[in-house]
DNA sequence: TTTAGCACTCAGGGATATGGAGTGCTAAAA
DNA sequence: TTTTAGCACTCCATATCCCTGAGTGCTAAA
């Protein structure tokens, strides 16, 4: 059968109602709303093909239809028109991105947050490195005898640093020698390579030092992982509560259980800037009856990060990919604009 | 009218069955509870003199009692018994703090879901300064002409550390006399002093090492004022989702606004290790019909946390209050147990 | 190919029974 | 004076039924 161009607007008039309200969708309504041109019994004929062809579901015989994985699928691909943010929206976004910049991860939950708020569904971001990174420069400020403070800064020009406690008595003239052996040696290497160095400089050193280079070396291997790690902030998934679909507190207990102990399995696609998945086009069981938008936004670096969306099949994909779409340049705007990960200064 | 031993025992049977089952209780399933020492007819008697005298509540004529909040305030303060855990109990709680302690926020959190999943109610958790902190040591490391590494140790020996920019070219001899005078002038003060000391230098040094100076003094400040920041952070709302009386997902979703919105009004009691407040002895609205398990731990360094648990009013006193009572001490005893906020090297 | 008409289906909602848990009260027993 | 058994009464919860209205599928005419 083919799909006629007086289907594909029929689909998309189901579409965009049954996101509307939440209810199937009937003929007559259609009939409505495509200007009078047929009649309902027109419409119902086509929409018993719709239903053979996949496009359309019925709850039940003499319900209204809804809109079946597929028939989202078509209307994402093609029927979709692509939404612009108003004015006062693309204020709302911008607004929201008036993060004073910190801490990397700080700003990643608060720009959740921020989209969350703006797109009324659950959020999930996450900021990884394309690349491995690597630490570009080491410090070690000597404090006490008992102590010390191992500064490092990593190739993407964020600094750690971390009080480090020695065991064993360190002489202070000992500090140049071992902030020199650190940054020729263990400098532009991923985490597990400097650990392997680490076995090769063990005979070469007094034990002293070794193990406040095995300290600082564990420490910024540590970090390293910490900074590549795709930690999976979640935010809003209050909002699941509002709708229909969730009112079922054992439903809604399910997905935000998810949504909070297993971010592994989150999507995240790796292609394009932005990716809808329909209901059973994700791979987790719990998500199976949910979509997820999600998009992609550059952090310098080579980090790129991810924002998410997860919400009913029935979400508005139009105004959430608008809205992603925005939220995620903003971001990336955001990044750009300073290639160094550093505070604006609040006064001075 | 008096409140005999035989009321008492009666109080104590309702509210434990209630906070059991969430179902009113009734005469016979209460005599059935008290061992067969008197009739039904004379629980009836008796109950109708605790409603009377404000302990117990009736949802209509003919149906059980169910505990008023002076109910369960008596209950809490005289009859409930100390629970102890069992060694399984105290085992998994030990388990939970078994954290890598890293950034102290982190720990927080961390602590936070571990407590959510030990009560299963939701949990927030908050640490706060006793002293206002100040910087105990300044440290600058130059890294190119256009930026440089400010390193901070506060007095509670936590280090943190910015990558700066340089809005005016340093030299590298400067820099040493830079760290003097914030090593001299602007360490053991609070960060509003800070911002004053720093006005009086402004005309005895040239303009680029005072932009400098002002720049590191101001991240300073701000990390003073962010680490004595009274940060809450909750976890486990999606718990509340299991219990009888928030199955209506208006209710919950309005308390789970409540929680991850409006922080600052969670309750903060200043006195005793721990604290219960019943339903309407909450001071913030949407608490009313909820009860809250208080208990403070101690972080090193004259800083204070809380670890509170919020819960139906029908909530296990004796064991949540066990079970956080041992997870406070859990969490004083971690932070005790090193002065320094060190991480513990995972290998070497 | 489209439309009007008509019989049919089914979910949702309101009204109406029914069962059962639990009470309050009274009068007798301890 | 306190406790207990007995009994009538209350009221929630549940099930049942019926009805309505929206919506369909089909047929026959335009």
């Amino acid at each position: 059968m083919e799909l006629t161009e007086r289907k594909r607007q029929i689909l998309k008039v189901v579409v965009e109602d049954y996101i509307r309200t939440a209810e199937p969708v009937g003929s007559k309504a259609i009939a409505g709303q495509m200007a009078g041109s047929v009649s309902s019994a027109t419409i119902r004929n086509e929409l018993a093909d719709l239903v053979e062809m996949g496009y359309l579901e019925q709850p039940h015989t003499s319900a209204g239809r809804i809109p079946a994985p597929k028939g989202y699928r078509l209307y994402v691909n093609e029927l979709m028109e692509q939404q612009k943010l108003t004015l006062a929206e693309t204020e709302k976004i911008n607004q929201a991105l008036q993060i004073k910049l910190e801490e990397l991860d700080r700003v990643i939950s608060q720009a959740g947050r921020a989209a969350s708020s703006i797109v009324s569904y659950p959020t999930y971001v996450t900021a990884a490195s394309r690349k491995t990174l690597t630490v570009r420069r080491f410090e070690l400020l000597p404090v006490d005898e008992h102590s010390c403070i191992a500064v490092l800064m990593a190739d993407n020009s964020r600094v750690r640093s971390q009080l480090l406690r020695l065991q064993l008595r360190v002489d202070v003239e000992q500090f140049p020698v071992l902030v020199n052996l650190l940054n020729s040696h263990f400098t532009g290497i991923s985490g597990q390579e400097m650990n392997l160095r680490l076995m090769n400089v063990a005979d070469q050193i007094p034990p002293a030092l070794f193990l406040l280079l095995s300290q600082t070396v564990g420490y910024a291997a540590d970090s390293l992982e910490d900074a590549g790690h795709r930690e999976v902030i979640t935010s809003g998934a209050k909002e699941l509560l509002k709708l229909p679909e969730f009112r079922d507190a054992d439903k809604a207990h399910e997905l935000m259980s998810f949504l909070s102990d297993s971010k592994e399995n989150l999507p995240m696609p790796e292609d394009g800037p932005m990716q809808i998945l329909i209901g059973p086009e994700n791979v987790s069981d719990a998500l199976k009856d949910t979509s997820v938008v999600v998009a992609s936004y550059d952090i310098g670096d080579d980090m790129r990060g991810l924002i998410g969306v997860v919400g009913p099949t029935r979400m508005d994909y139009a105004a959430v990919a608008a809205r992603l779409t925005g939220f995620a340049e903003g971001l990336t705007r955001l990044f750009g604009k300073q290639e160094l990960p550093p505070k604006e200064d609040t006064e001075t």
